[in-house]
Order: structure tokens, then C-alpha cells, then sequence
DNA sequence: GGCCAGGACACCA
DNA sequence: TGGTGTCATGGC
């Protein structure tokens, strides 16, 4: 149920055969350290990357991109610094309590959070308020190293457009979608979702253009 | 000036 | 359980 045909884990790694071969090796998650990735996790929550780049920047001038540094900043004045990610009242309140959380269960050590499995992680990180799936498994996999993949606007879109999604299918169930056809291998799960991004900034819009697209041949909206 | 962007959550029926 | 409103900036 839910996907609009049925892939085998073939089809799932031809597609992914296709995207490196137009991007390479993506090599992939926009953030310097693992604690930057946590941060920038939470801040692009439906917000572009561009705007969270920005406040992940004023933030790295200030040598404030550190668990210690930032712990020591109340949300009230952390919100003016991250203000061009937009929601930023609410992030520095989110940003806040995953520190409290890293403090009191990881020791302010986002490396600690490598040493348990994938789905333990997860279910404490959802326990966090303001860390839904998507930024829990952004953390998992990008931060931990840890094989969980990332399900986001992207990868519906992408894949609604392929047919291979109908798009508005619960989280986790699109997550089962690849994790069952996919081995659960970090490296793989992280290039594949960097991959799938790649192509929806690229060329998967929200009118698409498609002209450009590298799996165009799978594409039902070929021409759109 | 409107639309869109790598969500999460409270509230309501 | 599903639908809706709220939080907000910046680029195009």
C-alpha cells in the first residue's frame, strides 16, 4: 500500500546509479561538524538552506557553534542571531532543548550519540520537543553516522514525480519504502538523500521543469 | 506582491 | 486520526 507502483530494491539502485552519475559523489550535509549539522538540522525546518546558512554563519563568526558556547546562550538571545532562518523564536526554544537533551544524556557530545543503535537514538531524539522524524533522522544519519534515511519535501517530490510515491504517505511509511530495498549502510542512505536533493533544488520544482532531468526517461511527467 | 522553502506542534472535531 | 492554524525570514 501507498507507493503508486511497486520498485524492487533494482529499481531503487538504478535511479541511484543515475543521479551519481549527473552529480558525483555528493559527499553530503552542509554543516562543518557534527554539532553544526544538529544545529542546521533544526533551523532549516521548513525553511531553504540558503536562510540557514546565513544564521549558522553570524553564528560561526561569533564562535558561538560549539555545545559549550551555545549552552551558555538563553534562547531570547540566541532568537536575534538566528533570525534569518525564519520561526526563530520557536528554533531557539527547539535549539535549547536539544542541548538540554545532549547535556544530560550525551554530555554536551554529539560523538556519544554514535554509540547506541540507530532506532534507540531516534525514539530518544523524538522525545525532544520541537525534534519531529525528519530532524530526528537528519541527526541520526548525518550527525551519528548512523543508517536511517531521511525522508523530506525533497524525496516526496521527487518521487511522487517518478510515480514510484503518491507523495502524501505517512513518514515513516516512506521510510520503509527505502530502507527495505536498501542495505542499511550509512554511506549509502546519506548520498542517496544528498542525491535526491541535489535533483529537486536542481530540477524537480514545484513547476517543474524537467527538461534537464537525468531520469527523465522514468519520469511520467516528462515534457511538464 | 505573492509564492515558496530540506517541519513540528497545538488544537479541534 | 485527520485537518487546520501558527510560527517568519529571504529569494525570486
Amino acid at each position: 500500500m501507498g507507493a503508486v507502483s511497486s520498485p524492487t530494491s533494482r529499481d531503487l539502485r538504478r535511479i541511484y546509479r543515475r543521479l551519481r552519475r549527473r552529480f558525483g559523489d555528493a559527499g553530503w550535509w552542509p554543516g562543518e561538524t557534527p554539532f553544526e549539522v544538529c544545529v542546521g538540522a533544526i533551523l532549516t525546518q521548513n525553511t531553504s538552506w540558503s536562510n540557514v546558512e546565513k544564521a549558522l554563519s553570524r553564528l560561526r563568526r561569533r564562535g558561538l557553534l560549539s555545545f559549550a558556547r551555545l549552552a551558555a546562550l538563553p534562547p531570547s538571545r540566541l532568537a536575534p542571531l538566528i533570525r534569518s532562518s525564519g520561526y526563530y523564536n520557536v528554533k531557539a526554544r527547539r535549539v535549547r532543548a536539544f542541548l538540554d537533551f545532549l547535556e544530560a544524556q550525551y554530555r554536551g557530545r554529539v560523538e556519544e550519540m554514535a554509540g547506541e543503535p540507530a532506532a534507540a537514538l531516534r525514539a530518544r531524539l523524538l522525545a525532544v520537543p520541537g525534534i519531529g522524524r525528519e530532524t530526528a533522522d537528519s541527526i541520526v544519519l548525518y550527525a551519528a553516522g548512523l543508517p536511517l534515511f531521511v525522508v523530506d519535501a525533497y524525496t516526496r517530490r521527487v518521487f511522487s514525480r517518478l510515480g514510484l510515491l503518491r507523495g502524501d504517505e505517512p513518514y515513516d511509511e516512506v521510510q520503509r519504502f527505502f530502507m527495505e530495498k536498501l542495505r542499511p549502510d550509512a554511506r549509502l542512505y546519506n548520498d542517496y538523500h544528498a542525491q535526491i536533493v541535489l535533483l529537486g533544488k536542481d530540477v524537480c520544482r514545484p513547476r517543474p521543469r524537467c527538461d534537464r532531468c537525468p531520469l527523465d526517461d522514468l519520469c511520467p511527467k516528462r515534457g511538464v
